[in-house]
DNA sequence: TTAATTACATACTGATCAGTACGTTATTTA
DNA sequence: TAAATAACGTACTGATCAGTATGTAATTAA
C-alpha cells in the first residue's frame, strides 16, 4: 500500500554510477547527484541509505556489468591470442575516444577509497579477482587447444596481466603518447606465446 | 625587513605532503593541514598560495623526491636483471609493511586529478616519462653488457615495466594476496631476458 | 469513504569547507 | 628610537556540505 514510486531504481542509479565514476566519491556531491539523477535529495536517501551507500550500489552495478562484458568479449572469440589482443585495443580505443578519462570505476575506487575502507578494500579487490579468473580460463583454453605453449602458467600469467590492465588503464589518465601504450601492450602481450 | 618566519618551508611542506599522500586532495581539509603541519592557516596561505598551490609543490617535492631514489637503485646495481629485481620486490615490500596502502603520490593524483585538472595531467604524465627513461637507460646498460639480448627493443619494455609497475602499485591498495604479486612479477620479469 | 501508508517537494539543520580581515608581535631600516 | 615591514594567532566570512523535518499528494486496505 502506499503511493507507488514515481522513479526507476535502476536508471537513477545509472546516472549516480555515471557521476561517481567520472569524479570520484570525495568530488561528487549531494547536490550533483540530485541533477543528475533526476529525483531530489529524500528520495535519493529512502532508496540507498546515505551518500556510501548509494556509491557502493552503484559500484556494485557496475562491477556485475563490467564482468559480464569482459566474460563475453573473451569466450566469444576462436583464437585466444586475438582475444586478448582486441580486448586491450578496445580499452585503449574508448579510453583515447571519450574527451573525459573515466579510466575504470573499480581502479578509481582501490585508489580513492580502498586503502581507508575495508568495505571497498574488499569489494574492489574480489572483483580484480574475478576478472583474473576470466583471464586464467582463456589461457588454459587456448593451452587446451595448442594455441597456447603447455609450459605457461596460466594462473600466474594472467595475473600479470591483470596488473598490466590496471597499470594500462591508470596511466592513460594522463594521456600519454599513443605510442607508449601501443608498445607496452605489444610487449606485455608477447607473453602469450 | 620584517619579522622572520618561524617556519621551516621544507619541514612544513614534507608533512603535507605525507598527508596529501595518505588522503588525496579532496579528502584532505585544511584544518587536517593545519594540524599536521604545526602552523596557523594564513602561513599557509603566504607561503603557498592556496590549497591547490600547497598541493602542487607538495606533488612537485614527491616526484623529484621519488626520481632520485628510482636512479639511485637502478644505477647503481651492477646487475640490470637483479637491479630491476630488487627495486619491484622492494616496491612490494613496502607497501606490505606499512598498515595504510599510500601506494604512490603520483599515481594517486593520477587517477584523482589529472582527468580534471591539465596541470596535473601533464605533471604525473611528465614523471612516469622520467621514470620510464631511467628504466629504458637501466635496460640499455645491460645489452651493452651482453647481459641482456640485443634484439630486445629498450624503448618498448622499459614502457612496459613502467605500466606493470603502476598495476602494481594499484592493486596493492586491495591488498591482494602475497602470491597473486609475486606471481606477476616474476612473469613481468621474465620479459628481461 | 475513511484510515493507513508511502512517495513526493520544499525548506531547513548544524557542521564544515576554503579563504581572509585584523590586531599583535617581532625584526629591520632610517 | 621611531617608522616600516612582515609573520604571527584569533576569529571571522559566505558558501557548501551531508542529512532530515515537515507538510502534501497519491495509493491501498478496511
Amino acid at each position: 500500500m502506499g503511493r507507488i514510486r514515481e522513479f526507476d531504481e535502476e536508471k537513477v542509479l545509472e546516472a549516480a554510477m555515471e557521476l561517481f565514476w567520472e569524479k570520484g566519491y570525495e568530488a561528487t556531491s549531494l547536490s550533483d547527484l540530485t541533477s543528475r539523477m533526476g529525483i531530489q535529495r529524500p528520495s535519493i536517501y529512502s532508496a540507498f541509505g546515505d551518500k556510501k551507500g548509494l556509491f557502493e550500489a552503484a559500484l556494485r552495478k557496475y562491477t556485475m556489468s563490467r564482468a559480464s562484458d569482459v566474460r563475453t568479449k573473451l569466450h566469444n572469440n576462436l583464437s585466444v591470442k586475438e582475444a586478448f589482443s582486441t580486448f586491450f585495443e578496445d580499452v585503449v580505443a574508448e579510453e583515447y575516444t571519450e574527451s573525459l578519462s573515466r579510466g575504470c570505476f573499480c581502479i578509481n575506487t582501490m585508489v580513492e577509497l580502498a586503502p581507508h575502507d575495508e568495505k571497498f578494500e574488499i569489494l574492489t579487490r574480489e572483483h580484480q579477482m574475478y576478472l583474473s579468473v576470466i583471464f586464467q580460463e582463456t589461457i588454459e583454453r587456448g593451452i587446451r587447444s595448442g594455441e597456447l605453449e603447455p609450459s605457461i602458467d596460466a594462473k600466474a600469467l594472467s595475473q600479470a596481466l591483470i596488473v598490466a590492465l590496471i597499470g594500462l588503464t591508470v596511466i592513460m589518465k594522463s594521456r600519454p603518447q599513443r605510442s607508449f601504450v601501443d608498445n607496452s601492450i605489444k610487449v606485455i602481450l608477447s607473453l602469450l606465446k
